[in-house]
RNA sequence: GCCCCGGUAUCCCAACCGGUAGAGGAAGCGGUCUCAAACACCGUCCAGUGUGGGUUCGAAUCCCACCCGGGGCACCA
């Protein structure tokens, strides 16, 4: 860094010679003091309410970031004004601190996970010090700790226990760089979410937690979410989610069990030319007649050629193999076809459909490849389907639909079509979800590992808690090479043991969990975050959750948010905890861009956090990232003026020195305007911070340091009581976004520390009240006059003496008043 | 294709329930201070709210359609 502006001032401010802004010297200074003050340490047992905030724990890859110092800026606004509004806080922190690129970089340097992981987590832990976020570090913790781990496996026996964890044979993703399963959440546009690679399906045995038992308590529960949670995130969840209204529909088959299908079209059914089962589904290969089997082979062969991606593009000429038999529709008795594709889904509904071509654009294009037949029996208005090869899903007259026939209404014509269905047990109303159950076993080494043994004789054995936890056997360097199977299995002597049942030999199960389970339940571990008998302490969970406010960037709106939530119902149903959702409210921060663009190494357009500290010091980065924009808006650091904010900053603390009253002096004596502006910043300041508009809180308090500015260079001078009140109420506000300075004006104003304790003021209602107020008068909806009237006058006192006014009168120009509408005391608005 | 969110000065952003479009900042311009500059301080310029309709005494705000940007889901039957 070539230059010092903080240090600038040093050169003149002639008026305080004794001093000058320094924010790396105010910085180590108050580091020390904080620490021995130790003003963030949560008490258990204090008397005061509760608030529990808490912001995304960071993995501990290199040093903090651009993004970290966001998230964590606009957090301690809220967390800081907790302290200031009298609530005991608990703003806990720790590292997610299992996971692949530790596991990485052992490979690659030839030594253990551990080693890059604990060296990160100090880096990070000495710049979160630095950055003076109000972190209560008591309660620091790592998610790769044999005694937080310890409490991850626990509470995965707790759920096999309960069915919620389990073991099945599905094809599921695979990442072929990381070599490992992934869950359906990590899988974006068919690519792996962490590495980009192109993923593609492998028919493995995994363990999955049974999220789909909740997958209506998701769904309603974010309805009450909805006022607390940023709308952007409810919906994100909601189409995750995915419900789906319809029926099930059984297809008789001669010399088979029939075949059920979903549909959303029930009362379609009487179009239904054919049926569609998903190719890679065991119903394929049961259903297919001899003649075709080889052809369904041959087929398979094709699919699985094809990737994710490949079949992720809808336009995608459809393709297919006819299985050779017939199914029976239900409703017409015909004999229809039962084909196979790749655009059925195995995993998704029954893995079969009832194709309706004429009413669905996919089963008519699949018709019209294959020359299948289309049938009409929804009249739209629109052109004939059977023509166009336009599939018609509107509202229309039902016809060839037996008794649907004549009908109207789509809604009806459903609800119609299942009870029919349901009278002769044909089919049933249903709902299906498009979420899936978890994928969380992993084939590699630095997770938790799922802590189940295989026995001979009794099968899956969860590990009893005596037992726990299972420690990771010492692997490094080349023994952790993904192999696409378990490094873990690599142990043999680890992998022998007993059976905890029946004391005979047994393996250990040998993959780890998705290191989203470990984030899914810290937030109960921060409550008692020492106790060595138990995952977390019920009580004091009780006591502390759920979060009031929790804090995090969008990009978790499905994965980890959806996953916590889940865990919340879980531990619920167990008894652990009596809250249904884990985050009252929610606010996911946007993120810093720069020139429009992510910050990239390739793009070159990197700013490193760093040299921002250096360069303008930690509050100014802080104001700056606050300031910037709403907390949820992504900032551009080509937009945005930490030097600016450094300016700011600076005559901020300026005031301090030029505040020539005591401290304690009676401020009911001080100059009266200063002393509204005062009241009227305190006021808006809460609501606003409530609101979490921080940015607009930051504007109010520059407004305020510039009425005190004015205030002591033109108006009432620095020896009134109300600049002191002022400058005191101006370093208040500031220690929610710059601490440091806030609290060096603290003690220029001759105070104690810390400013970051103290309480929020009461403000005399009487000082919010105007002498006067400006009225507006409008005649045809134009401003015309303007009145200065007193704050209660009466409508028909501000009536008439709007109608009095010369410019209105000019205005009205001897038309005849139709109505005029009163708003007292701010506006007349009169109609001609 | 379906679903959410947004579009206000040169830029980042304010505007409670529909009621004077501007709080704050950045950039610009002018001035005071200075030998000069920087800093500081003072002042000042700049939009009628994406487009088109509608409701209303009155619309940035509510309704409809469209355009643009961001996000979610997507061969999910």
């Amino acid at each position: 860094m070539s230059e010092h502006p903080q240090t600038d001032a040093a050169t003149t401010a002639p008026e305080s010679t004794e001093a000058t802004y320094d924010a790396s010297a105010m910085e180590a200074k108050w580091r020390g003091v904080w620490d021995r003050l130790e003003l963030f340490v949560a008490d258990d047992e204090s008397p005061r309410e509760k608030k529990y905030a808490l912001t995304m724990f960071p993995y501990p890859s290199g040093d903090l970031h651009m993004g970290h110092a966001e998230v964590m800026a606009l957090h301690d606004v809220i967390a800081r004004y907790w302290w200031l509004r009298g609530y005991e806080v608990l703003n806990p922190m720790g590292w997610d601190s299992f996971g692949l690129p530790a596991e990485n970089a052992a490979i690659r340097n030839d030594e253990h996970p551990a080693t890059y992981t604990y060296a990160n987590i100090e880096t990070q832990y000495e710049s979160f010090r630095r950055y003076g976020v109000s972190f209560d570090w008591t309660r620091r913790f790592n998610t790769s700790d044999p005694e937080y781990y310890k409490w991850t496996q626990w509470l995965f026996t707790q759920l096999y226990a309960k069915g919620l964890a389990y073991r099945k044979n599905s094809p599921v993703n695979w990442c072929p760089v990381d070599q490992t399963v992934l869950a359906n959440e990590q899988v974006v546009d068919g690519a792996c979410e962490r590495c980009g690679a192109e993923v593609t399906k492998r028919e493995l045995t995994q363990w999955y937690f049974r999220t789909t038992a909740y997958a209506q308590e998701f769904l309603d529960g974010l309805d009450d979410l909805a006022p607390t949670w940023p709308s952007k995130v409810i919906n994100a969840q909601r189409n995750w989610i995915g419900r789906s209204e319809g029926a099930h529909v059984s297809f008789d088959i001669a010399g088979h069990e029939p075949v059920k299908v979903f549909t959303t079209r029930p009362d379609t059914l009487w179009g239904a030319t054919f049926m569609v089962v998903a190719a890679d589904a065991k119903l394929a290969a049961d259903l297919v007649s001899d003649e075709q089997r080889q052809a369904l082979e041959d087929y398979l062969v094709e699919v699985r050629k094809a990737s994710d991606i490949d079949r992720l593009a809808t336009d995608r000429p459809k393709s297919g193999v006819d299985l050779g038999i017939t199914a029976t529709n239900p409703v017409t008795g015909e004999q229809i076809p039962v084909w196979a594709s790749d655009y059925v889904l195995a995993d998704y509904g029954t893995g079969a459909i009832m194709a309706v071509p004429a009413h669905d654009q996919r089963d008519l294009d699949f018709a019209k490849v294959f020359g299948l037949p289309v049938r009409r029996v929804v009249d739209t208005g629109e052109e004939n389907p059977e023509e166009t090869y336009v599939a018609t899903t509107g509202n229309g007259v039902y016809v060839n639909s037996g008794p649907l026939d004549g009908l109207a209404d789509k809604s009806e014509g459903i609800r119609r079509a299942i009870e029919l269905l349901e009278a002769d047990e044909r089919g049933t109303g249903t709902v299906n979800f498009r979420l899936r159950d978890w994928l969380l076993s992993r084939q590699r080494y630095w997770g938790a590992p799922i802590p189940i043994v295989h026995c001979a004789v009794d099968g899956e054995v969860a590990v009893p808690v005596e037992q726990l936890p299972v420690l990771l056997p010492e692997l490094k360097g080349a023994d952790l090479k993904p192999k696409g199977t378990s490094p873990l299995g690599g142990a043999t002597d680890w992998v022998s043991t007993t059976c905890p049942t029946c004391g005979g030999p047994a393996q250990r199960d040998t993959d780890t969990m998705d290191t989203f389970v470990d984030s899914s339940w810290y937030f109960l571990r921060y409550v008692s975050p020492h106790d060595a008998t138990r995952a977390f302490d019920s009580e004091l969970a009780d006591a502390w959750g759920p979060i009031d406010l929790y804090v995090g960037g969008d990009e978790h709106a499905v994965l980890h948010l959806l996953y916590a939530r889940f865990f919340t119902k879980a531990l619920r149903d167990l008894g652990l905890i009596t809250w249904d959702e884990p985050f009252t409210s929610y606010l996911s921060q946007g993120k810093v861009l720069n020139q429009g663009r992510k910050m990239s190494k390739s793009l070159g357009n990197g700013v490193n956090l760093g040299d921002q500290l250096a360069e303008f010091g930690v509050d100014a980065v802080r104001l700056t990232l606050v300031f910037a924009s709403p907390p949820e808006d992504n900032i551009d650091w080509a937009d945005v003026s930490p030097a600016g904010s450094l300016r700011f900053l600076q005559r901020a603390w300026r005031l301090s020195g030029d505040v020539t009253s005591e401290p304690g002096v009676d401020v009911t004596t001080g100059d009266l305007a200063l002393r509204k502006v005062t009241a009227r910043v305190i006021t808006d300041a809460s609501t606003l911070v409530e609101s979490h508009r921080f940015n607009v809180m930051v504007a109010r308090t520059m407004e305020l340091v510039n009425a005190v500015r004015k205030a002591i260079d033109s108006g009432c001078g620095g020896a009134d009581p109300a600049v002191r009140e002022a400058t005191e109420t101006v370093a208040m506000l500031l220690s929610m976004v710059a601490p440091y300075t806030a609290e060096e004006m603290w003690e220029r104003l001759g105070h104690q520390p810390s400013v970051a304790r103290v309480t929020w003021p009461v403000v005399d209602q009487a000082l919010l009240v105007e002498d006067s107020v400006t009225c507006v008068v409008q005649v045809k909806g134009k401003v015309k006059g303007r009145l200065e009237v007193s704050p209660d006058i009466s409508d028909s006192e501000l009536e008439a003496l709007a109608l009095a006014d010369d410019a209105v009168q000019r205005a009205l120009d001897g038309q005849t008043v139709r109505k005029v509408i009163v708003r007292a005391p701010k506006l007349v608005s009169i109609v001609v």
